[in-house]
DNA sequence: GACAACCTGACC
DNA sequence: GGTCAGGTTGTC
């Protein structure tokens, strides 16, 4: 599920709560989502507390101090702040007790993960440290000089977490739609304008989609249980068929680089 | 590159 | 019954 603006507006959302609460117990009800396993984890957590959420691409990064709670959603996580009376959500696999609030994290589909490692070992991470550039942190040239090494298409491209941070299968299809390219392009074929006005509208896109609190096309909610509205504002992603907003043909659903993909087939040229 | 694997649930 | 799903990883 979330893809960068749903991971930065739970981070957000639970940096209204978090910072300075402590951890004081642990219920672990589905034990394969932890690393390391359970007995270490829960030694390692206890007591500590937690202090400014950080994001490194679709990580999230909550630091307790000295360590490190390294969270990836992956399609359906859900990290969610419980006042007392709140209900905990739906496959809640985890809850961490905090005085009279807990933190649950639930999972439909039980992909996501969490680890807890040493704060100075952030740096050496193998998930962390195989992270490329986020969107804002590069400029146009190296972007598209990054481009010109590639000869995949855009979609596969702009979905690998090593080429650019952040991006899933959502936004890349809004982005690529706004861009007006084709998801099967060769990413060596864009010219220095074309890649500068990719990169334009991919930063549109997420600050737009963050403004909004995100896509809740699914079961995405921020850490405090509410949906985004960004889906509302989604012109392709979806919409199968519909006319598009542009010119009006049919918006085009087919499987690219293994991901259902949706873009217009007379906008977006290859 | 394509595909299966990891899971549960919604929808046709 | 089959297909699809905001992700990633490991296999041919």
């Amino acid at each position: 599920m979330p893809e960068l603006p749903e991971v930065e507006t739970i981070r957000r959302t639970l940096a209204r709560h978090l910072p300075g609460r402590r951890i004081d117990g642990l219920e672990v009800r589905l034990p394969k989502l932890l690393r390391p396993e359970p007995r270490t984890f829960r030694e390692k957590v206890l007591h500590r507390i937690f202090g400014e959420p950080r994001r490194q691409g679709k990580i999230l990064i909550l630091p307790l101090d000295g360590l490190a709670l390294l969270v990836h959603f992956r399609l359906t996580g859900q990290l969610v702040f419980l006042d007392t009376c709140s209900p905990e959500p739906p496959h809640t696999h985890l809850l961490f007790f905090l005085d009279e609030a807990r933190l649950a994290y639930a999972d439909l589909r039980q992909f996501g993960w969490l680890e807890v490692i040493e704060e100075k070992e952030l740096v050496s991470h193998p998930v962390l440290s195989s992270l490329g550039p986020e969107p804002f942190s590069l400029s146009a040239e190296e972007f598209h000089q990054r481009l010109c090494r590639h000869r995949r298409g855009l979609k596969a491209l702009l979905l690998d977490q090593r080429f650019l941070a952040g991006l899933g299968n959502i936004y890349v299809d809004e982005s690529l739609f706004r861009a007006a390219l084709h998801p099967e392009r060769p990413a060596n074929t864009l010219s220095p304008e074309e890649a500068s006005n990719l990169l334009h509208v991919i930063r549109e896109v997420l600050c737009r989609a963050i403004e909004t609190g995100g896509s809740s096309v699914r079961n995405y909610v921020d850490g405090e249980g509410r949906e985004g509205s960004f889906q509302l504002e989604h012109l392709v992603y979806g919409r199968r068929g519909e006319p598009c907003p542009r010119c009006g043909s049919h918006i085009v659903y087919k499987r690219v680089a293994s991901r259902g993909t949706y873009f217009c087939p007379r906008c977006q040229k290859g």
